[in-house]
DNA sequence: TTGACAAGTGAACGTTCGTTTACTATAATG
DNA sequence: CATTATAGTAAACGAACGTTCACTTGTCAA
């Protein structure tokens, strides 16, 4: 089979991030795929480039997004009400992109649960995980709250602390969905923050 | 050595807490401590029972802990406005109390990241790890501002939702503790969380 | 047809795992 | 003083670990 190395690699993901790397044996992984543990040394060098990969994987997949969603937002020549509504429009459906990305699509699911449970071993996996799904977010939402501020359209309340009420409950919600696969009632929810925060914090009128 | 068995508890405990159950040997535990594999046995009748040693005392903490804060909160009977500020003074105590307890005790603080190494391999640590530190604190809050609004001192935005938007800074503050150690920076945004919180949605007169 | 190569098997490697056992030193108890 | 319990060591157990290797296929190009 032609794919087996990618068959490989979405295993190996699905069980790390479920055990945790140490905890998933070569062995395991060659059982789910129904051959023997020798022949994975066929397309891995060892088990710690199969995890290497997993990671190489999850930043060309982050690079692709990124470019995608990077909108220069340089498009606020409109006047200030249109901006306005487009402005938070963007916003909300980046959101919900981002929350059903990471709680929906397999790879970004697993790989965010891999590196939740590799957070304390590893620096390097621990600054991935927070510029990932903590801290990068945050202030990511910061930077645009910043520009909103400055244009008038937000409350001048710090941005960072804005950031920081907009971004918890997703972060929140992400994680209760790990559990409790109640997708409608987070979904449903992460919509009711949203509107609330902006009723509470976007300007009504100039 | 009397406290011998507490020692090995507590070092299983921060070497689970960083590397997860399956990952830390037998050997290192022992290791940490200058003995030797063996004479762990004499102690705990297996690995095992050493973790479940862990969540035994976490529950006896909790029972200690929930029994100091259950302040049956019937003390409602002074006029309104002492009320609104007593209930909020003690809910930004009380909020507080549990951000230190869960960043800086070294029990709670470690049990909580071995529950979050924990919570994809087993169901029951799941439930606990939600129950501690996800779900169970939305649900205790919301229960506080269903009272609350009956009582007219807060807006009647919908509990839930309010819990959510008062927990979730907490529950990424405590998150992002567990890299950047900025202790003082993250108790000064919960603070400001908290203000700003109480200045949305607490009903400045009757 | 032949030869090279890719992919997989199965056994073996040395190591480490959790656990048990035989034994020893120390300290408390009759 | 004799004895019994406690807390430790050191070695061994079988099983599982990651990794390697000789060997067998099947496929495709020369």
């Amino acid at each position: 089979m032609i794919d087996t190395k990618e068959k490989i690699l979405l295993t190996a993901l699905r069980l790390f991030a479920r055990d945790g790397y140490e905890a998933v044996s070569v062995s395991t992984i060659a059982g789910e795929l129904g051959m023997t543990k020798g022949a994975l040394y066929k397309h891995y060098k060892n088990k710690r480039d199969i995890f290497d990969s997993i990671v190489e994987r999850m930043y060309r997949i982050d690079a692709e997004r990124s470019a995608q969603y990077d909108v220069p937002a340089d498009t606020y020549d409109a006047d200030a009400e249109a901006y306005k509504s487009v402005a938070w429009d963007s916003i909300r459906s980046f959101t919900t992109a981002q929350f059903v990305f990471w709680t929906e699509d397999d790879f970004a699911r697993s790989f965010r649960r891999m590196l939740t449970l590799e957070q304390y071993r590893n620096p390097e996996m621990a600054e991935l995980y927070h510029s990932c799904i903590v801290d990068g977010p945050v202030d990511y939402m910061r930077s645009i709250f910043g520009e909103m501020t400055a244009s008038g359209v937000l409350t001048d309340v710090d941005p960072e602390l804005l950031a920081l009420e907009f971004y918890s409950p997703m972060f929140l919600l992400i994680g209760a969905s790990d559990i409790k696969q109640d997708r409608k009632k987070h979904l449903d929810m992460l919509n009711r923050h949203m509107e609330q925060f902006i009723s509470c914090y976007g300007r009504k009128e100039n």
